[in-house]
DNA sequence: TGGGAATTCTCAGTATACTTCTCAACCACG
DNA sequence: CGTGGTTGAGAAGTATACTGAGAATTCCCA
């Protein structure tokens, strides 16, 4: 099986790719794709644990405290322990953090756009449908479908 | 725009569950998805130099460099100066690389074919040649077009 | 109420992936 | 020649991503 016909190895690609379109279009942030999208689900969770939070982005238990400590770090978020369960640690966007996201909206969206920019509408939406289809088939622990048969509710 | 909705995001997930079914199919043989495609690529090109490798697969030349470190540390791929050029370092599978490489193809494919699973032949087809055509219309690195009109030659 | 089970987070270790800086070797032009 | 530009590697630093081990806390049931 040669390498590009190995479905891996081109989601390996394409992943390549959006990183550095990401990054092209977001450099004066510093920003990365997944920083970017842990803030965009604590904009609609304040206070929001990490297992959570960790679930919502779909990243580790592990990698999640990373980018929040990084996060942290920058004075883009804020973390706390809870009060009523001190095994939690709580994360919340800085007010920073909220103006830097809205700053960012229009870069991220171009860099989401560009990617799949070489492909017609039907196209796209085919494609977005076919991966949106594999996730939800193969990903063992994905949340239970909501109402409206999406695994998250509607953002942004 | 929803993280549901955001190409980058839907192929990062898809790029971690492509990784995770790998580990799962090649656990015994404790070789990741980069350094079996390095490997396959050094079965057709004995004697690569680091960047030319780092091209094929679609690496960072640094990156290639620290994959093929770990490979020669596991014994599977001897590294040495070339005679002719002595910037250059060469590297070749060694025969246990070799059997290696052998044994786990069945796993490998098994993996990818899990992967794209869950779609019929058809959409199966089209999801592979977008995301060829997004690698190729998007990647400015990519190698010259070949005879045959993919990137590179054909592999086993 | 007591104690084991489950949950939540942390820490350590490793691999991928990229950037930037640095150095050594090659090559081509004068 | 020989000097200067190009190219191939290495080193350092950072972010993502996961595993396994461990600690603290909470929960639940006997």
């Amino acid at each position: 099986m040669p390498l590009w016909r190995r479905p891996g190895f081109l989601v390996r690609r394409l992943h390549q790719i959006h990183g550095a379109m990401f990054a092209e279009e977001c450099a004066s942030f510093d920003i990365t794709p997944v920083q970017y999208a842990v803030m965009t689900t604590l904009a609609h969770q304040p206070d929001c644990d990490q297992n959570s939070l960790a679930v919502e982005v779909g990243l580790d238990r592990t990698n999640a405290a990373d980018v929040l400590r990084r996060l942290a770090r920058q004075g883009l978020v804020l973390r706390r322990a809870s009060g009523l369960d001190r095994r939690r640690v709580l994360s919340r966007l800085t007010p920073r953090g909220t103006t830097i996201l809205e700053a960012m909206q229009g870069a991220m969206v171009r860099a989401q756009q560009r990617l799949v920019a070489p492909l017609a509408d039907v196209e796209r939406e085919q494609f977005l449908a076919t991966m949106l289809k594999l996730i939800e088939a193969n990903d063992p622990t994905l949340p239970p479908r909501r109402a409206n048969g999406r695994p998250t509710q509607a953002q942004k």
